[in-house]
DNA sequence: CAGAGCTTTTGAACACGTTCAAGAAGGGCT
DNA sequence: AGCCCTTCTTGAACGTGTTCAAAAGCTCTG
């Protein structure tokens, strides 16, 4: 009744979060591909085959953590968006906050983000599995538009949460790549990522970038949706 | 001698290269996920083992695919470099010539460039191992821009190249997860990519962009090469 | 209570990528 | 020839994700 993302019926939810939380801990322990279906399942109490009958496999049990992480970050991104009027501090903060509660994950998360450029995997941010986080997602950075005394022009009103998710996205790769201590590049990327954004907004006011601005939006308004629209049909 | 990809001696080159070309028939017959190294071995006369001795693992075989895309790529854009003056239409050609060589090989290589995702696979356009690829790739860009009568802003001239290859990875990736019919949609992404590029650089000139044009390069000049540098200490 | 129809649980079995100890083949060198 | 050393080849064995037929619970009905 709660959730529609699982096929499964789950009459037992108890049992089903108990292999979920083993399975966090555990990946968190000793990392994705070093924890064994037959370890979780062991650990848990239960049996192999009983994690199936829960999740569909191995890779939706990551799952998880995606939700977690989203939750965390959409709760620490209050603080920031409630206090902060400058877009690119509330914007930046958005993506610092990411980064704080992503870093414990660093490590394993490498792991298993290779889910996301697989395009029949339901944890790419881009299928219609993930749509709901992805939406909750797009929400925050309407919320940091919406709560900037900065203007924003009207052409790219209804196009720029997305586009900033979007960055968000190849910001999150990049995280994924760096191996610099403390992921201190990251950070500095997503910081003068934010002052790009926040002055390119600015800029997009003058006239003569009018034919560019209307060449981004209309390019994304095309292929974005697109994406997901296209994304529909999957896993034949 | 020729190549110094592989950690194999390879005196015996022509094993290694009918294991390869077996592996790539099987791949396209029958997709990756469902072509097993014991079918490949079988079918190339050789015991699974020696495979292995020559392969490092199954997804090395697929290095094989990039080397002939790039291969194909280069020589394909050829034409379009030497007639066509007009930076739009070289950098709309050399993307659409891609997508002509790419397009035999979309339903399986939506299977392995998840590898792309992976910062641990050599597969990855970003490792050490695709260097050569990736310095190819972007020389072809550098062409396109050396080779067109418009005027490149001097700010942006040593980025841009690097810039037009990370789009088109972006390209790539969306080519991926297209599912429209003939991969259409991309194909339109390509051309207005094209377009959207040539707009933004002849804009670039104009004095009220100086401030962003300026950021744009510290940003990419700061990060892109970090990113290599960072990705060197793999595989722990 | 007995039976019927479900949900849940089990663990053996399977398929596949990968490893490895063992040996074969080749090629100098004496 | 005999001997050593490197290169190459083999296939059985291992670990892991996943499947599945069978059984065990559970719940409702007569």
């Amino acid at each position: 009744m709660p959730a529609e993302n699982e096929p499964r019926p789950a009459k037992s939810e108890q049992t089903r979060t108990l292999i979920l939380e083993t399975a966090m801990r555990l990946f968190q322990e000793h990392g994705y591909d070093k924890t064994t279906m037959r370890a979780i399942a062991k650990e848990a109490g239960v049996s192999v085959g009983n994690a199936y009958y829960y999740f569909a496999g191995k890779e939706h049990l990551i799952q998880g953590f995606y939700d977690r992480i989203a939750a965390e970050h959409q709760a620490a991104v209050r603080e920031v968006l409630d206090r902060e009027t400058d877009l690119e501090a509330r914007l930046s903060g958005v993506l610092q906050a990411w980064l704080d509660i992503a870093t414990p994950y660093h490590e394993f998360a490498a792991q298993f983000f290779k889910n996301a450029a697989d395009p029949d995997s339901p944890l790419s941010p881009f299928s219609p599995e993930s749509e709901h986080a992805r939406e909750a997602a797009i929400d925050v950075h309407r919320e940091v538009l919406a709560g900037a005394k900065a203007k924003v022009p009207a052409e790219l009103a209804d196009i720029l949460p997305e586009l900033m998710w979007l960055s968000q996205m190849g910001l999150v790769l990049y995280w994924v790549f760096d191996r610099s201590p403390d992921r201190e590049r990251t950070r500095r990327l997503a910081d003068r990522g934010a002052r790009l954004t926040t002055r390119g907004i600015s800029l997009a006011r003058f006239r003569v970038l009018r034919p560019l601005v209307l060449e981004i939006h209309e390019l994304f308004t095309d292929f974005l949706p697109g994406m997901a629209q296209t994304a529909v049909a999957r896993k034949s």
